[in-house]
DNA sequence: TCATCTTATTTAACATGTTAATTATTGTGA
DNA sequence: TCACAATAATTAACATGTTAAATAAGATGA
């Protein structure tokens, strides 16, 4: 028997892409009269709950690749978002870290933001929206052993 | 009581984004030595198995934005992975087919593909595997009303 | 039939994703 | 201390994502 792959209508890769764009277009809604972008808006989060964080660090929380991260934190640095500050010890390191303009985005957002994650909740039931969160991190890399 | 976010690391945007990424990197490596992306390795997927697609029908079932697929398919053109025909009916349209080049990658791959699925579906267990993928098709907006 | 509306597609502009090469700094061992 | 390996970050080059504007062809009604 040779072998098959499923119909691209059950496609694991379409269905996580189709999903992410259905999650994310609220938010990018939201975003629109902000100037900024999705992965801007998780450079804030990640920032707001942290506390100023290495760049390596900062990265991996964010879910951006190095080379992005360059790139938005300048444009995050140029917004006055963010602040950036080499390591005294290690010049390599670099550490960034939310400014006041960066922290109101975020809290002016976070009662909308709050509801949009609501809406989500409610669309598959809390215990359903759990189970999702498990199942999707047992396909993170970084998460597995 | 104020409203708040989930924290990052329970957060459904960022565990789509990694969980696309951990499903995604072994199929890039996978196509790595026949130049493709992973976005026109789907083009092809579809094509392949629909048939010769109006332009629209394509974007909707590989998941791509019109402008994206318009530079993919100039690519593809250009690589001799696919043709494009205007309708001479309403020449607006336009149908694009796969070439026996662009199938033979299919079929170069179609066992390796599948042993990378088969992969995941033995990570989660086939019921949670059906789960997941039921669950996402929940957050699609064009799967629902 | 002509102005206009609609639809299909492309182009433009900017941001991010991805891989590879490069730069800057630090650590290490002969 | 000097050549060299390792690490942190950036740059480069190309592809795609995203939104808005532009083009082209077809449909419609006065």
């Amino acid at each position: 028997m040779p072998p098959r792959l499923p119909s691209t209508s059950r496609s694991l890769p379409i269905a996580l892409i189709r999903a992410r764009e259905g999650v994310m277009a609220p938010i990018r809604d939201m975003l629109a009269d902000t100037g900024i972008t999705e992965q801007q808006w998780r450079v804030l989060r990640v920032l707001s709950e942290y506390g100023p964080l290495d760049t390596s660090t900062l990265a991996d929380r964010a879910s951006l690749l190095f080379p992005s991260l360059t790139r938005i934190a300048t444009t995050m640095r140029e917004k006055g978002l963010i602040t950036q500050t080499r390591d005294s010890d290690d010049r390599r390191r670099q550490f960034i870290q939310i400014t006041d303009a960066g922290q109101k985005i975020i809290d002016d957002h976070t009662a909308q933001a709050a509801r949009i994650v609501a809406g989500f909740r409610e669309t598959l039931g809390d215990a359903q929206y759990e189970t999702l969160l498990d199942l999707l991190a047992r396909l993170d890399p970084g998460a597995r052993g």
